[in-house]
DNA sequence: GTGAAAGCGCTAACAT
DNA sequence: ATGTTAGCGCTTTCAC
């Protein structure tokens, strides 16, 4: 199926393809007669110029990456959704890239984006990612980079971050508040950056109460329903079970509201729960979840207009980009 | 920031370009001995080959575009994972376009992907797709083209899809046998094939139980949560309230519970719900939400496999393919 | 077994 | 205002 090219209109209109490539471009070295012939033939032809034709000559592929850990997580998706909204517009291409949380995955991943497929890249590092070389080495190529939400702490580059010390620091002092004196906090790799920054902002809330820490109460679960299942019924059967259980990843409260409900625990009379969610249906669950909802579509275009801002070369703040969750209080922390 | 060129490793090991080409594909014209040389120094100089530069020449981009109306979405967002389980296992890329529903951007979308962008497309149309000419047009471009979910009807082309008809009537008969009399049926919009089908199927059901089915019954309802909510409580304000609602999309499920709880009916007991959804967290739901769930993930694996099988040049059976959905009975239509 | 040369579709510097 | 030429990085005949 041989496709329209710009030989093609040159030929049928007996121009060289410079000067169709220009008059395309609209450049003010062609006359309007010859411009105008040539889009409408164009036009007539259904002509596209190849995107990666242009791409090889200009060195640039107006495409960026984003690679995430998973895409099925009311969370990520609302980021992609927030990415596109903003790469769109620049006639920019995304290209979606998953790791499923594996650091093998995510070398892989970013190996292959050496070559220049992507002008730039966003990335939420694998739960898996302790070591950075991978990404160290993209950014030593120059290839501009943007981590949001987990991020590699010891790599200089653009970041977008919600205030996870402080908003587990708010959901703990909630749940304190509420009355809990034993507060369990559920989380997945101590690896990363938010789970450790969420983990000091709950022990700091604790402290602040004059509660120390448990390691027994910080619970690690894992990717696996079925592990985490387990996990939590052995949490919440404990001789003495938390009155308060923080949900720091989205699918740890499926998890505990399960776990709860089978061991005829009632929520929030004897224990109470706040999640990490972005989930809309928090409202209707049963009961309705008290949430840390992150601000996951702002996140995205911040990510992407600060990506914007290195490939049109101009400055970026070195601090990290902090846009604040916001505490949304409802029946699973009632009184 | 000059990449690592083919050249750059032929000019370092004094060989042609051609030769180097050919040992990093491992070809069988050339000696072992050089094909470990280059092998050694692409490695420790981390070339990777600019995949747009062997794409140009080979006139495919291992890149398969994605164009669906939303991504902060259960079923879409599974799809998509699915598809990227085969792509990523082929080598293939993926690009992800959303129309937000939009029949413009639509055309736009499609109308870019006429220049080589990528080797196939997976499309899902907007709920405003009525026309599908812009369709049609890439197709005679013999760019291999699969719908899933929202098909055009009128293109000839692989499909999957569910069972709407079927799905539709499960529901509305399982309202039904639960002694529901007036089951009002929620929908977004009337040109979509999958809202057809599955009206028909909601009809038939009505049918079968010596009921005609009523226009006022069928409620069309937009993407803006706000006027949905307007919509609803309508609905469920009427002097004959229906006694049974299915929602035939996800999002309107959180409107119908909203609109009940507001106006304090009281599911399953005044009024029972069932939604089309995907959401893990249906069962969490107050009270827990009777599902038509459909098998997202499958049908996303299904649709890039068939991708594939055209891209390879296989043959294609003619009939769209059908994945059964299945009715989670839960709380919101107990008895 | 290796290399020279052409060309994928496009653009930009440099003629004319 | 238009054309010639060279080349982006790669692959693929076709020679040697």
């Amino acid at each position: 199926m041989g496709n329209i090219t710009l030989r093609i209109l040159a030929r049928e209109l007996k121009l060289s393809t410079a000067t169709v490539s220009k008059a395309l471009t609209n450049s003010h070295e062609i006359s309007e007669k010859t411009k105008q012939r040539v889009l409408d033939l164009a036009q007539k032809l259904n002509y596209t110029p190849n995107p990666y034709a242009s791409g090889l000559r200009n060195k640039k592929s107006r495409t960026i990456a984003v690679i995430l850990p998973e895409v099925a997580d009311s969370f990520f998706a609302q980021v992609i959704d927030g990415i596109e909204s903003v790469a769109q517009e620049k006639g920019y291409h995304i290209l979606i890239r998953l790791t499923h949380e594996s650091f093998q995955k995510e070398q892989a991943i970013l190996k292959d984006l050496r070559g220049g497929r992507a002008d730039g890249i966003l990335i939420s590092v694998s739960s898996e990612t302790r070591d950075s070389s991978h990404i160290r080495e993209l950014q030593q190529k120059g290839i501009p980079l943007v981590f949001f939400d987990r991020v590699c702490e010891d790599i200089e580059t653009a970041k977008v971050v919600t205030d996870d010390f402080d908003s587990a620091y708010q959901a703990t002092r909630h749940l304190l508040q509420r009355g809990c004196r034993r507060v369990a906090f559920l989380y997945i790799s101590p690896d990363l950056s938010i789970s450790y920054q969420r983990m000091e902002g709950y022990k700091k809330a604790l402290a602040d109460h004059q509660l120390s820490w448990q390691l027994s109460d910080m619970v690690a679960c894992t990717h696996d329903p079925v592990a985490n299942h387990r996990i939590l019924t052995g949490l919440m059967s404990r001789a003495h079970p938390p009155d308060g259980v923080i949900a720091t990843v989205e699918k740890l409260v499926t998890g505990i509201y399960l776990a709860c409900q089978e061991l005829e625990l009632r929520i929030p009379w004897q224990v109470k729960v706040i999640g990490f969610s972005n989930l809309p249906s928090a409202m209707l669950l049963n009961p309705s979840l008290t949430t840390i909802t992150q601000p996951a579509f702002e996140m995205g275009k911040a990510a992407v207009s600060l990506l914007f801002r290195e490939l049109e070369g101009k400055p970026i703040s070195g601090e990290p980009m902090v846009i604040p969750s916001v505490l949304v209080v409802r029946g699973s922390t009632a009184l």
